[in-house]
Formats: structure tokens, C-alpha cells, sequence
DNA sequence: GCCACTATATATAATTA
DNA sequence: TTAATTATATATAGTGG
């Protein structure tokens, strides 16, 4: 919404900090005046800036007032206080096999016909109580599958891996020694040490991005 | 922001309106977000839908300060009992973060108090729809947030698993080299090239330490 | 009622005064 | 500095499925 699109965490720069503080604290007041005038709901903002100054709106139209609105949301959160936000996100398809999806897409087929079938009328909660457990088994079973074939590809790959890096690491021995032994014999030692140290190290060289994520 | 401008007034056609209550109530929160994270200040954000749901934002790391602070704006003290759960906001978003996973934990936490706690008798259907409709939201998060994980880590392994062949075939060729026409000129060239290369590619060659905790 | 889309309105980051 | 300005990013009103 600037001139370019900035990283959504905290600006480091103090004065620009600021000065988008307080553009974005009045942007938002004003969207949530608009929202509450537009579609006529109770909305209450509280910005609190670091130095304990607080800016505020609710909206005093209606008969609402902050305590009560606030006394709303304490009864609402009486349980923990708060806030919990969460994404849903559709799910990414899975590398998962032809005739899983086929084996999938007949059992689609089959429920579609089984609601859109005559006796729809005829059947009972318990019949749909019975439909939505096999469907969910054969959501289980196909995620089960699904991480099943995942978990054997990282594994496979993994193996490939450290066969690779095993053969690499001879080559670089017989590299080493090739060309260290012209010139005296402890070369190939030092070679292979050094090389070894390098290897050593590279198991920490990397930021494991993912590792918070775990948490 | 749309096609065309609209009257700062309330909304008549009550279609149009929970629409646009839905589009800019989720737009709010996303600004009240970003205003947290940027600014790195406490923000505070209530909407109370005319069904009296609530939707809410608060910055995680200061809820319950926040909620302290809150409790002095309260004149009224008066109490109901009425137990309910914040509805929760279903908005995309785009980047994973710590804070999201935490948020999970956190839902996670505040369902097992919600459903040990003593109101629990006073909770109506209502509740538990929109107790379900949150776990479930965390659920597809978590299962999306896995698969990412796991497809980029295929994805990972096989480049590395591309690269250290590649790498290998050199230094074949290289030893295949020093063999065939060893004391040739070129040696020294040739060992420090393929030192470098080694040195470029090793960004690439890492270990994934993450993936046993994917199990 | 909920998507996706898209034209347009609005918010705002950088820049200038 | 704070206040305008401007170029760009973002939000969203209307639309169609």
C-alpha cells in the first residue's frame, strides 16, 4: 500500500515505526467506524502504544457503551483471555496414486448417487449417520496412505543421499591423494582432515527455518 | 475500494450487508494484525455481530496484560454466567508462522480448560458448533502446514540428491583424470577448481535434522 | 451463502517540501 | 521534525458461478 510492499514484522526503525504507527492506528480506526456504521454491528479498537498511551474506538451509536461492549467481551473470554486466530487453508494435493485417485473419485461417484438416488426420501438418520462414518474412514485411510508414501519418499531420498555423500567423500579421498602425493606424504592426511573438517562443519551451516514451526 | 463508492451509512439490503460485514470484518482484523506486528504495540479489536457473535483480534503476546488493562474500563461489574467462546476469525493467511502454531497450542489449551470448567452444563449447542468449527480449522491447518513441510522436503532431497550426482560425476571424471594422465600440467588447476565447486554447491548439500520430528 | 474475479477506491511507504 | 505528495499496494463493491 506504499511505494513498496514492506515485511510484516516489526519495523526496526524507530521514526519510521512511529510515523506508521500513527497512520496505520488512524487507518484502522477509521475502517472499524466505517464497519460499524455500514453494517450496523458494535465495534470496539484499542491500540495501546508502547509508551501506555491508548487510542481507542467503539462505536457510540447504539446503545452499547465501552463498558458494556468490554463486559461482553470478558464474559466471552472468561475462559482464558485469548485471542486465538485461524487460518484455514485448503488442503494441497497429494502426489497420491492413479488408483487412489480412482478408487477416491468411485467412491465420490457412489455417494452421489447414493443422495441423489430415489430412496433418498427412505433413508434414515441412522443411514446417514453410517454414510458419514465410511466416508470419514476413507478420508482416514486415504491421509494415512497419503503420509504413508510421503514419510517412504523422504526416506528413500535420504538413503540416496547419504549413499551419495559416502561415494562423494571417496572420490574426494582418492582426489586428495592423487594429487597430494606428489608432494610429500602426510599431504593426503592433511587432505583428508581437512576436507573431513569441512564436511564437519556443514551439518550447522544451514538456518533451520522449519524448526520454529514445530514448536 | 470497490467498484464503485459507497454511502457511509448504513447498509439497507441486509444480503449486501452481512457481505460486506464479513469482507470488512476480516479486513479489520487483518489491519489490527499488522498494526501489532509492525508497530509492535498491543492492539485490541471486538466485533459484535448483531447475532451477537463476537469476532475478535488481540495480539497473543500481551492478552493478558491486555485483559487486565481492559478490567479498568469496566464500571459495571455485574455478572451473568453466560458462558460462550469467541468465535474464532477464519482468514487466509499467507505465511506460517510461530505465532500461529502457538496459537494452536494455545486453542488446544483453552478447549481442555473450556471443557473441564464448571459452566460447562450452562454451554448450548451453539457453543459446540463453534467449538468444532475452530478445532476443526486448527486441524486443517495443522494437516496443511505438515504436508508443506513434507513436500518441501521431498522437494529438498531430490534437488540435493541432483546435485551431489552431478558433483560425483565430476569428481569421477577427475579422478579418471589424475589417473589416465598423471603429472600432467594441469593438475593444480584442476584440484583447485573442483575445491571450489565443492565450496558453491555445499549451500546446497545439507542434512535435514527437521524430518524426524515430521513422524 | 460462499467463491473467484476484477475494476475501482482507499491506504500507505517513500519521497519531497 | 511534521506535513504534503505521489506511486504503489491493498481492500473491497459489484458481478457471476
Amino acid at each position: 500500500m506504499g511505494r513498496r510492499k514492506i515485511e510484516m514484522k516489526r519495523i526496526e526503525d524507530k521514526s519510521s515505526r512511529q510515523v506508521t504507527f500513527s497512520k496505520r492506528r488512524s487507518g484502522l480506526i477509521k475502517k472499524a467506524r466505517e464497519l460499524s456504521i455500514l453494517c450496523d454491528v458494535d465495534v470496539a479498537v484499542l491500540v495501546f502504544s508502547n509508551r501506555g498511551r491508548l487510542y481507542e474506538f467503539v462505536n457510540s451509536s447504539s446503545s452499547s457503551s465501552l463498558s458494556q461492549i468490554l463486559k461482553r467481551y470478558q464474559d466471552s473470554t472468561a475462559a482464558d483471555g485469548k485471542a486465538s486466530i485461524a487460518a484455514v487453508e485448503t488442503e494441497q494435493s497429494s502426489p497420491s496414486s492413479c488408483a487412489e485417485v480412482q478408487t477416491c473419485g468411485e467412491l465420490v461417484k457412489s455417494v452421489e448417487r447414493y443422495l441423489e438416488g430415489p430412496e433418498l426420501e427412505n433413508l434414515r438418520l441412522e443411514d446417514f449417520m453410517r454414510l458419514e462414518r465410511q466416508l470419514a474412514d476413507a478420508l482416514v485411510q486415504t491421509r494415512t496412505r497419503k503420509t504413508q508414501l510421503m514419510l517412504e519418499s523422504i526416506g528413500t531420498l535420504s538413503e540416496q543421499e547419504k549413499l551419495l555423500k559416502q561415494e562423494n567423500e571417496q572420490l574426494k579421498d582418492e582426489v586428495a591423494n592423487l594429487i597430494g602425493i606428489p608432494k610429500s606424504r602426510n599431504h593426503k592426511d592433511l587432505g583428508v582432515n581437512n576436507l573431513m573438517e569441512v564436511d564437519a562443519d556443514r551439518q550447522y551451516s544451514q538456518p533451520l527455518r522449519t524448526l520454529p514451526l514445530l514448536r
